[in-house]
DNA sequence: TAAGAAAGTAACCAGTTAGTGCGTTAAATG
DNA sequence: CATTTAACGCACTAACTGGTTACTTTCTTA
């Protein structure tokens, strides 16, 4: 279905890259297809006696998969710049030309990963299921949960500070990115306006500036981890130390919200 | 004087960089010799009746200054592998060979103009003076200051992510770094004693992760300025959004650190 | 089952990039 | 003034790098 938009690229001249609508078409093509990937179909069986589901020697879907998996490696570890192609390729098990052929060029493979990386994120962070919570365990739960993530995936991380070194140039592109945003505003909007009626939090709190307060905390604490280890002379990774942050963050957070 | 460590580059075999314990040395020795420039002898006059300064066609120290500071912009622009060497002897208006005379390669170049971008920082921290001001006006002044301190020198943020993203290996062998940062913490942990003392503050502040804090909740704004305006849907580098953000700052740090 | 479409491959290319060999010239030194 | 030393420049290269051409193999479908 999808795979349509690629077919321009096929019969067009060779240097006609996507422009910038069709790359949105296709990075929410990919999107949406991602998250049904789960479903898709496997090789219709043509002996319906035969159990043995055999694995498929061409499989578009599994190849992309492969080359985002390994691209996401590739451009955490290096940077947008500092990532090779045939590196890529390599790890993924995939000739080279078929990033070149599912997205377009290296930048349109790295616009992908980042997008991927957002939704990502933003998916996991609606699942918290916050707005039924009371609104200092919903805040604590935001604050470790995002703790959490950068831990876990530290590339996401790369990614964005890649994405900013390029001056968000991909990242303007995108349309889904800003429908995952709102979302997540308004939920940080939603637990402040919660907790100002419960007369736990003071009013007048711009929730973007906490929201941006809520990530910077754990954000800049993982992304400099190696300078800030020698800086400090001590190992801000060792589990103790994880430990102590990750209270002092909360505590924070919820000295800055907290009606006095 | 320090020019002797060079020396090796040209009589030993070409592939021999210098090793690590010469590097310190080297950089060291540049770092001191820097603070110096000024007062750096200019031609001495062998015609005393002769009032005009002669401008140098050779000077080692200018040459190097100059590439200095345009590798700065370089590598802060495109980050230490984005970044080409022939452009920075190209804006530096100095040959490329020199590059490789006075700093040994370019990831030399990178250790140098970092470690010059850490002392200036702490430098100029420590040039505040606020052991002597009223603590809760200190913690204040020193929120102000690294906020515009971030916002004034871009650079200082990028290059610190780009050595973030190669695991701080050129950091690692810097030795004067230890020394800065030690008086750097210390001046944080003095205004929390000071302020304990005078019953304004909690106790039991950890200094390090105060120190952590104050630096992060501007670095994010800053380095993620340009994903951030667009997830939050707004212009973070217009002037009331970043007057807005240092206030929301003082504010975070004065309610974490103040006594209930 | 024939034929078209899609998936996949290998070899290649042109431009770039960090790094050098070697020669030249200005300045310091005695 | 002569000689040494340090600053500087040109031209070059080997390896790399993103991207492509031309082709084969497998899958789907009329």
């Amino acid at each position: 279905m999808s795979q349509v938009f690629f077919d321009a690229e096929k019969h067009g001249n060779a240097r006609n890259r996507f422009d910038a609508g069709d790359m949105v078409c296709v990075r929410l093509a990919q999107v949406l297809r991602a998250s049904l990937a789960k479903d898709r179909p496997v090789t219709p069986p043509t002996e319906p006696a035969e159990p043995v589901v055999k694995p498929r020697v061409r499989d578009a879907e599994a190849t992309k998969a492969r080359i985002l998996d390994a691209a996401k490696k590739e451009f955490a570890k290096n940077g947008m710049g500092g990532a090779r192609v045939d590196v890529i390729s390599e790890k993924a098990k995939a000739n080279k030309r078929m990033i070149y052929h599912y997205f377009g060029s290296k930048e349109g493979l790295f616009q992908t990963v980042l997008e991927n990386a957002y939704v990502d994120i933003r998916t996991a962070e609606q699942k918290l299921n916050l707005d039924h919570l009371e609104p200092k365990l919903a805040l604590e739960r935001l604050v470790r949960f995002t703790w959490d993530y950068y831990l876990k995936n530290p590339e996401f991380i790369t990614l964005v500070n890649s994405e900013n070194l390029h001056r968000a140039k991909h990242l303007k592109k995108s349309e889904i990115i800003k429908v995952y945003s709102r979302k997540f505003v308004s939920m940080v909007e939603d637990i402040l306006a919660r907790g100002v009626a419960a007369g736990q939090f003071r009013s007048g709190i711009d929730p973007v500036q906490l929201n941006i307060t809520i990530a910077a905390i754990s954000y800049y604490y993982m992304t400099n981890r190696f300078t800030g280890s020698i800086v400090f002379e001590r190992d801000l990774m060792a589990k103790d130390a994880l430990e102590e942050r990750l209270r002092f963050n909360i505590d924070t957070i919820l000295r800055l919200v907290s009606a006095e």
